[in-house]
DNA sequence: ATAATTCTTGACTAAACTACTCAGGTATTG
DNA sequence: CAATACCTGAGTAGTTTAGTCAAGAATTAT
């Protein structure tokens, strides 16, 4: 798990994709404009969001992308892990072969905590997002701030 | 917050105090062996740490660092932030200047995410890590396969 | 057909960041 | 005073980020 800009540009742009793409596709061109994002850089983020099956591509005129699958089961973790592609288990990948043993064991829960947040995030879906924010900047906020905090769901 | 290596890195460097540091204060040149970390990059994180009052350096012969506080009360989120030096809110830093009102939106809507994952790392302590492990990497390998899901504390 | 639209792909790049090294300090102890 | 250990800053190869640029392929409207 990662955590980067880049992985918030993608989690924007689906959720762009939530709020305004109900019927008809929406176009790259629109999510740049509303999201302030490049084109080409949108571009590249759809070519693995398409991928990873996050979303479907209409080509032509009047043409876009679409979410694949419905609001409620499409979740963050699923967004971040398309684009910003997964931790690489640095020294001694899964295989136990560190120095002093102790090596790993740091390594191991560090992968634990990874998988911590994963899961953290698997809970949260577009729609719990939507659904937060409304459609106004302010009750938006409003509903962060008063919120609950947000639960871990069982996988 | 940010999740990458440098994070671990430090983390694993306290990890490494809390375990062998129980009186006397341990050389960077001990944690540098154990841990296979680079000297002067440790030298580099703990100027870090010690910026934030997570560890205390004591210098000449017999020398080294020591945790500033007890295991049960330094929280992995702590070093995290110390080293990985926290985000920066790319556009509208906090001043919801946003060009459509929208980017707002999801700018809070990472921000909430970001607080919510702090808020799970503020949770666990060094104590925990060091509960869990063990003292060999086997019995805490089968710790963290057999391990509850971490819960989230009350702030 | 053909033009316009929109996705699709690949190559390239400046700037930033990571994970270091190197060189020289400064404080403390034996 | 010499050894130990922290302390600081400068530099750096390699990678990643956040893009640009250019060309092409599929679809629709005229």
């Amino acid at each position: 798990m990662k955590l980067t800009t880049r992985g918030r540009y993608a989690v924007t742009a689906m959720l762009d994709l939530a709020i305004h793409g109900d019927e008809q596709p929406i176009t790259l061109a629109d999510i740049s404009q509303r999201q302030e994002i490049s084109l080409s850089y949108l571009e590249q983020l759809f070519s693995k969001l398409r991928r990873e099956d996050l979303v479907r591509s209409i080509r032509g005129p009047g043409g876009g992308y679409q979410l694949a699958r419905g609001v409620e089961v499409i979740f963050v973790a699923e967004i971040i892990d398309a684009v910003d592609e997964s931790i690489d288990a640095t020294n001694c990948q899964g295989r136990g072969d560190c120095n002093h043993g102790e090596v790993c064991l740091t390594h191991h829960l560090w992968q634990d905590l990874s998988d911590q947040i994963h899961g953290f995030l698997s809970g949260i879906s577009l729609e719990d997002l939507v659904k937060r924010g409304g459609f106004r900047a302010s009750s938006y906020m409003a509903g962060i701030v008063d919120a609950q905090p947000l639960t871990i769901r069982d996988q």
